[in-house]
DNA sequence: AATATGATACGAGTTAATTCGTATAACAAT
DNA sequence: ATTGTTATACGAATTAACTCGTATCATATT
């Protein structure tokens, strides 16, 4: 099966290394393993294995040239955010991002949120 | 750990099944199996198998006063969808609905969808 | 040079999801 | 009653995610 860019899924740990990974910029093993230790009780060898694993399924790059490999992530933030909430749409809201948007509001909204939201409307119907 | 309504979180297969659910109502295993075969390729004692298993996990509840179970959705779609955004917001966009939101309005989104979401938002500031 | 430190690689064990075959029990039809 | 049909239950195989220990190799440090 062929799989594009949008098909990429990460799994929940390695989720929480990319976020890592897209706060701090490259990094190695090492130091993405102090960060995750900070909420997280995580074998170094664990974090290592699964960014070998990323790096198979080219969920991250690296640099070799140095004896400590460095990490990097291979998709920005924004297109994998795009890519699981397109998976979530196909799953769990019959296809209908709109759905899912206004599953999404709820009464627990700031003002603040419904204002920013608005400006945001605003600015996607100039552009169309 | 404490577990409530909100952390539910169907696997990919189990939501196949939920969708079926709340789409047909209370079904026997072979209304469901055939349901699902007209989309996928599954064996009959799959779909068993995986029901079984979500009424462990109190994911369905089942009448079994009639020799085919009968199965039902523990929880509402709206239950269940809140449910996975709300995991998917803390995973993958940093605990912010909003930025949840904002990733998925893009430039196609249409004229129709826009003016539905306004509507949401005049809706949610009268509550507040 | 010898030794300590710190890196990757590898393999193995655990758990969960998914798959389905077979056994067995309930019911229907002859 | 015997036989065929159709249920559920059960167990086993496969795959993937996650975990970590140990081996091995590279590089510092003495």
């Amino acid at each position: 099966m062929l799989r594009d860019k949008s098909d990429i899924k990460p799994t929940e740990a390695e989720l929480t290394l990319l976020n890592i990974l897209w706060k701090m910029g490259p990094a190695t093993v090492r130091q993405i393993h102090e960060t995750v230790s900070q909420t997280q009780t995580t074998g170094y060898t664990t974090v290592l294995k699964i960014l070998q694993i990323m790096h198979e399924k080219a969920l991250v790059i690296r640099d070799e040239s140095n004896r400590a490999h460095v990490y990097a992530p291979a998709n920005s933030e924004m297109v994998t955010q795009s890519s699981l909430l397109k998976d979530l749409v196909l799953k769990a809201f019959g296809g209908s991002k709109s759905k899912l948007v206004m599953r999404a509001l709820d009464n627990s909204t700031s003002k603040k949120e419904i204002e920013d939201i608005r400006q945001l409307l605003n600015e996607l119907e100039q552009q169309s």
